[in-house]
DNA sequence: GGGCACATGTAAGCTGTTACATGATTAA
DNA sequence: TTAATCATGTAACAGCTTACATGTGCCC
């Protein structure tokens, strides 16, 4: 997959549910995608550029002065469908908390242990989130078009927040000493 | 976490259980923690000329001429515990196979059932590759001393393989219209 | 009028990959 | 002898983050 894609297809799926800002974007991509996908301004804006120079978003006439939203057009939704058809570029595995335990022998006691706890307590607070979120979503545009895929990519930050609280119960219980 | 720090991290925590070359180093990376860290040459050598100015590895006299091979020192493992106290760095997260999946509705069905297809059996393979890394793990030399850590990093990758065949079969009934 | 959220952009710099260059050793 | 593997390194580049600069509109 080249350059720049996986941005595109961030951005070009984002502007394929409803027209939005750069800066639009960005909160979208957060608060929506956060638990599985990230960029930043200085991905989104020079990205855009390209994007509207290639003819794959617009922005829209009228609205406010400094707030025109960028809209996709047909060839950017061909485009989207394209990108979305190429395999899922692999991210090369990077786990810190992993990386610890596997040298655990090298580390101090009380240090494994309060890493293991962050871990119980961020996995924790993935599940809440995720249940709010659960109740909540319903109520979202366009829910009734693209529900069960949310639903789906919802069901996968579940399934792995789950995991890792399993696993962070279990390396307590064997690794850290009580008291 | 500093500069080339989680690179450090790595090669003095492989080092800590034995000395290597570079380019053992790589392998033993790729091979035992290659389910959940990834370092390439272009950054092992580099680090590895760091670390050897710093006093923290030194090359071992004698072998043979072009293979030397990279020893821990003491500073080194004093270096290696501040490391492991650190706060892991966190991934920014990157799915691609969420990302597409949440824009599901913009793609040919085909290729959502091909992505998932794919998906179950790359979680299979994890599966049974790490099945086999557990039946041999108990020979490895160093074991004795380091196999509980080990087994807890194993336990991570089958609990995360788990979890996501979990999500790919389920995903496939929802989703992926039959034949 | 002061602060905050909205909005857009750029430049510097770090991290990490890829491709290339080089050569030794070993097995077929 | 030729191919594969071992071994070390570098240079170019892609990707991404961070910090900064700049300005608008709204609410208290």
């Amino acid at each position: 997959m080249a350059r720049q894609a996986q941005t595109s297809t961030a951005i070009l799926g984002a502007l394929s549910i409803g027209p939005l800002t750069g800066y639009e974007i960005r909160q979208a991509i957060t608060s929506v995608l956060g638990h599985f996908w990230h960029e930043s301004f200085g991905q989104i804006y020079p990205c855009l550029a390209e994007l509207a120079a290639d003819g794959l978003v617009e922005t829209t006439p009228g609205d406010r002065p400094k707030s025109s939203r960028y809209q996709i057009t047909a060839a950017g939704r061909e485009r989207l469908r394209a990108l979305l058809a190429e395999p899922p570029v692999p991210q090369a595995p990077r786990n810190g908390v992993l990386l610890r335990t596997f040298f655990g022998d090298a580390m101090a006691p009380d240090d494994l242990g309060r890493m293991l706890t962050s871990v119980t307590a961020e996995s924790q607070a993935r599940l809440h989130s995720y249940a709010a979120i659960r109740s909540s979503m319903t109520e979202e545009p366009g829910y009734a078009e693209h529900g069960r895929y949310w639903e789906a990519t919802l069901r996968a930050g579940e399934l792995a927040a789950q995991a890792q609280l399993t696993w962070a119960t279990e390396t307590t219980a064997a690794l850290v000493p009580e008291r």
